[in-house]
DNA sequence: GGTAACTGGGTTTTT
DNA sequence: CCCAGTTACC
């Protein structure tokens, strides 16, 4: 259904510009990606190789949907990240558009927030609900596991993180805890009868205290579309749906985007089947590949002129892509046509004696690269696990090369930042008692005990649950009492308040004293929470902030804080999840032996194996110009207790002939010798010693 | 009774 | 290196 056209001057005005963008855009493309953009009826699937500039063609298609008139608010943009939504957005409009000409996009997961926010009432969720981030739901799984027998010495139950996994994977693809278990856990096979008991309770903990989860953001999202009454009102409110990285919807997205548009007239799906890497969250590729069953009118385009990569990178690119049949693709260099100068250079796989061999190799070539004039941030170092990088930071730091990394640890699972977003909650939202109990357990002498029993007389279901805080402050040892209530009277104080920023400013200043008591490196910790109650006093709410936080975590301290200062430049450290999307100039992918990529928790299953496939292809996919590939010869294989053991590592299975074909090898020099008489050395000072032990009384 | 300090066992990737 | 269970201490 077409929006209507009105011609008012500024709408026509605006109806001109919308032309003028859509013929500039379009005439940047090329014929693949205008076919794409412009395609007219019936749903449409463009297969977008790394780098072939889908994200453009995206943006193009919206311009052309708008040129065609349909309204802006009535395109749908739906994307995995953040930053991919912000992206698209920033390029499909001015930054100053008025609403009414602004595309709606956002993560599946927001977009269901804004949905489910702005009617919680009918969903008969309190108005001020909050979102749980996963650190949360684990947090609730172990408040609950002891009431389920999942805790004790007889046999290891599984702990609180691998229940909320389990729970998550259950959800995201519709899979009974049996059978997922066997599948995916079988070591917690003896459990599953606990571990459904332990869901239940945990549902109707969430619904008794006004609490969403990640996954319940979709689940009441696809409950609304699949609803009579509610469902194509939800549907009317959109001509065209865009969806971005197809390839990584669970059941329950590919379920939402159905339900969007049942009949596929207005869909685009732009994905890649080959870099799927999120089977271990529930997405599933075969949702992608089922697409052409779905919709028998289903159009393909593959978008395969890559403009990101040299074109000998490109080669082994394609050398290890697995295909899969019907949407088969390779990747055509068009950087090396228009810039001629040659295929560029081979990628290089370099052959260390070891991990510390292969970190000294790593630094040797980024400072190579240093000097031959790129910048650090040029480079970046992608890793399978974050450990990886482990001794390649200690080597780092003994050079001085300055680098930052991506992925693993986030900035909102520190200890001291999550005591901040548990205080504000307790101000935003007074009746959820995963925030009370955090909070009180920062203080010296409050246990797990002492927190539970505050909270049960502070009885939070009911309403105005801060009024009974003198009572419930009267449980607590003397010796603890002070400090708390100290903290607690000033939340009480900050829950009073009208301004967001007086409000986080004074959530701040109650965590003052608890946190600097807490923390042996407090003034740190300190400043990065003065930086967390900057950026929350800028939202509307206190409310806003925290659901942005837990939806869209800051990867560091430095990310609330803005840009960091253009002088800076830092290596890139990153996991490859984390690089999905990204390139740069040089890309480093150490540990490339079997049980490291392939990771050996992947090893044991065909589809295992089959993702870290292709998590192989998105980092090799990542590189412009320069790819260097390590691969340690003698690697850490295992540790149990304190015994660290080494094993000669087999090469990656991912490197078969045909892409070894594709590279330059080389083998890293050995090692400095150790110094010699090391041993002698040591005798010497002992010797040395021994004269200051006095007479032995037991040597005859 | 409840908390803090110790010790031994296990470990991916994240919206 | 982080977490969970155990022991030691208030």
């Amino acid at each position: 259904m077409p929006a209507r056209r009105e011609c008012s001057g500024r709408l026509s005005a605006g109806l001109a510009m919308v032309r003028r963008m859509a013929a500039d855009i379009l005439a940047g493309l090329n014929d693949e990606q205008r076919a794409a953009a412009t395609h007219a009826g019936g749903p449409l699937l463009i297969l977008a190789g790394a780098g072939t500039g889908k994200t453009g063609t995206l943006v193009a298609r919206a311009a052309w949907l708008r040129d065609q008139g349909t309204q802006a608010s009535r395109i749908l943009l739906l994307t995995f990240t953040r930053r991919a939504a912000d992206d698209m957005l920033a390029r499909a409009h001015p930054p100053d558009a008025p609403a009414a000409d602004r595309i709606t996009g956002g993560t599946f997961h927001a977009i269901a927030h804004r949905l489910i926010r702005a009617h919680a009432e009918s969903f008969s969720l309190p108005p001020d609900f909050t979102v749980i981030d996963p650190a949360d739901v684990t947090d609730v799984m172990d408040t609950l596991r002891v009431d389920h027998d999942l805790v004790g010495t007889r046999r290891r139950a599984p702990r609180a993180a691998t229940c909320a996994d389990i729970y998550t994977r259950c959800v995201n693809t519709s899979t009974q805890v049996v059978k997922l278990v066997a599948e995916a856990f079988p070591w917690c096979n003896d459990f599953t009868a606990q571990l459904g008991g332990l869901f239940r309770a945990y549902t109707a903990h969430k619904r008794a205290h006004g609490l969403i989860d990640f996954d319940d953001l979709l689940l009441l999202w696809r409950a609304a579309l699949a609803d009579p009454a509610a469902g194509p009102a939800l549907r009317g409110l959109f001509d065209a749906v865009l969806v971005d990285e197809y390839q990584d919807v669970n059941a329950l997205q590919a379920d939402i985007v159905r339900r969007l548009r049942p009949d596929g007239e207005g869909l685009t799906c732009v994905g890649d089947d080959a870099q799927a890497i999120y089977a271990f969250r529930g997405a599933d590729p075969a949702h992608l590949r089922m697409l052409t069953a779905w919709y028998p009118d289903l159009t393909v385009v593959r978008l395969v002129r890559n403009y990101r990569s040299r074109h000998a990178v490109l080669q082994l690119a394609n050398a290890v892509r697995p295909q899969s049949a019907g949407l088969e693709l390779e990747l055509i260099a068009a950087r090396d046509s228009a810039e001629s100068a040659g295929h560029g250079p081979r990628p290089t796989l370099i052959r260390c004696h070891d991990e510390a061999t292969q970190a000294r190799e790593i630094c040797a070539r980024v400072l190579d690269g240093h000097e031959a004039g790129l910048r650090f941030q040029d480079q970046a170092v992608l890793v399978r696990t974050a450990h990886h990088s482990d001794l390649l930071e200690i080597e780092l730091s003994a050079r001085g090369i300055p680098y930052v990394k991506f992925g693993g640890l986030r900035f909102t699972e520190a200890a001291h930042v999550k005591d901040f977003i548990a205080a504000a909650r307790v101000v935003a939202n007074p009746a959820g008692d995963l925030a009370w109990f955090r909070l009180l357990r920062l203080h010296e002498g409050i246990g797990p005990v002492l927190a539970r029993r505050v909270i049960d007389a502070l009885r939070l279901t009911e309403p105005e649950p801060l009024d009974r805080w003198p009572d419930a402050a009267r449980c607590l040892p003397p010796r603890a009492r002070p400090a708390v209530a100290a903290t607690v009277e000033r939340l009480i104080e900050a829950a009073g308040l009208e301004q967001t920023a007086d409000r986080a400013a004074a959530v701040l200043a109650a965590l003052h004293d608890p946190v600097s008591a807490r923390y042996p490196d407090a003034g740190a910790r300190l400043a990065d929470l003065q930086r967390l109650a900057d950026a929350a006093a800028t939202r509307p709410s206190l409310h806003d902030a925290l659901v942005e936080l837990a939806l869209d975590p800051p990867a560091s301290g430095s990310d609330l804080a803005g840009r960091p200062r253009l002088d800076d430049d830092f290596l890139i450290i990153s996991t490859i999840h984390s690089a999905k999307g990204l390139e740069w100039p040089a890309v480093h992918l150490p540990q490339l032996a079997d049980g490291a990529v392939p990771s050996d928790m992947a090893l044991s299953t065909p589809e295992g194996l089959a993702e870290e496939q292709r998590l192989f292809y998105v980092a090799v996919t990542r590189a412009r110009d320069q790819l260097y590939l390590y691969a340690p010869l003698r690697m850490h294989v295992h540790r149990t207790g304190r015994d660290d053991r080494h094993g000669y590592a087999l090469l990656t299975r991912f490197l078969d002939a045909a892409a070894l074909a594709r590279c330059e090898v080389i083998d890293a020099s050995p090692p400095r010798p150790l110094i010699p008489h090391l041993a002698r050395l040591a005798q010497t000072v002992d010797q040395d010693l021994d004269s200051l032990w006095g007479p032995d009384l037991l040597d005859g």
